[in-house]
DNA sequence: ACCTGAACACCGTTCAAGT
DNA sequence: ACCTGAACACCGTTCAAGT
């Protein structure tokens, strides 16, 4: 056995900038943003720390690069559907559900401004805005405020899926604490999120995801033709 | 000179959960996320580490508490004007000001879901899309798309900022940069993207963020009536 | 009750040294 | 060209000890 077997150790494959990103979606993946440290890394990739800067700047450009490699997937996935509306759709389920299995994504497309991961989305988002006839001069309205709501819900999605980490795992209890706690607040102060609460606590994160994507697509529709 | 002037070093105020929360405001404000450790805290109110421990919780809790205090000033701020639209713009605008002094609130905001800083902006929302005459059942989604806009405003605000900084300062050189490597994209690939680079370099943030509100507005006062 | 500050476990990153 | 792994500077948090 000569030492040159060490590589054949990892399983034919020698250590890459692809496989590190692999190895860093795993770790994001089970352990939050938390999960994913260069030693956890070298480990499970049977190296030292120095060897993954050798293939990766920082832990910034790691991180990007795992978002990106996600949100290509994702948006590679969203592309054929019938009418612009179905397809603009396409491209909220789609991401909804990417959220849903990598909820850090959603705080890395809040880090990097403009970034690849983000101009797929504006990209995607940008061309059913086109196909729905929105005039030159509205396109970047309409797309910016698209892009900024599912940004948000992304966000929120991901401070929901750190919470529920914390409290032991399960959403819907989650959920349910939030209500609860939205159901303590005053009764004059905060009328109107105690109105809401129930909701909160029997609602449809996709559902609801998708219902704001349509209010928008209706504003952009009625909101940029002359009125009669 | 007894030991007990030594309170009186610190300027008559003794150290409290308020002034350790100022103080860290102050840090964030200056020297972003990156800015608040509790070495520079403990340093900047001349006292120890476990001192602050006496009178917070933990990073997490400090973070939430400056973040409440600042979104508690700008909601109360945003109270009186006409029309529930105009409110509504209000609350818009007062959360965009205040995103600018303290961009770090984005990321915070994106941080602790159903929380009392969120509450109180869902709740400032929930008023106006009531008083604009939604109807009960739509309530919850008017309120909720608003607000998921505001956050994912708010998130890219924040990481605008973080960038800007790191590139020396500057929020112009910053927009300049995205642009100009936008325009470097591929003609066929990122046509949409290529075509609103030069909007993005002479945009105002905060007449296209007013802009996405009045879109959503629009979208939620035509969507939820009856079609004739 | 409130504060001190050294100590602990952990992090991202670097770099001389190896092959 | 690529990898090793000890070392560095720094972080949040704890805690015995003080007043």
């Amino acid at each position: 056995m000569t030492r040159n077997t060490r590589r054949t150790q990892r399983g034919e494959t020698s250590l890459s900038r692809d496989s590190i990103i692999e190895a860093a979606i795993a770790l994001l993946d089970a352990g939050g943003e938390a999960g994913l440290t260069f030693r956890a890394l070298s480990e499970r990739l049977a190296t030292g720390a120095g060897a993954i800067y050798w293939h990766v700047a920082d832990k910034g450009d790691l991180l990007d690069a795992a978002c990106d490699a996600v949100v290509a997937r994702t948006m590679a996935a969203a592309a054929d559907s019938a009418t612009p509306r179905e397809r603009m759709r396409a491209i909220g389920v789609g991401m909804f559900d990417a959220l849903d299995a990598h909820p850090w994504i959603g705080a890395e497309l809040a880090r990097s401004p403009g970034a690849l991961p983000m101009v797929r989305i504006l990209e995607g988002i940008g061309g059913q805005v086109r196909a729905l006839g929105v005039p030159s001069q509205g396109q970047w309205l309409a797309a910016s405020t698209l892009l900024n709501y599912i940004l948000g819900v992304a966000g929120q999605n991901a401070a929901n899926a750190r919470v529920a980490r914390r409290l032991g795992g399960e959403r819907p209890a989650l959920l349910e604490s939030v209500a609860a706690a939205w159901l303590r607040l005053d009764e004059d102060a905060y009328a109107f999120t105690r109105s809401v609460a129930a909701q909160l606590r029997e609602h449809d994160d996709r559902a609801d995801f998708m219902a704001g994507i349509d209010l928008i697509l209706d504003g952009i529709e009625q909101a940029r033709r002359p009125p009669p």
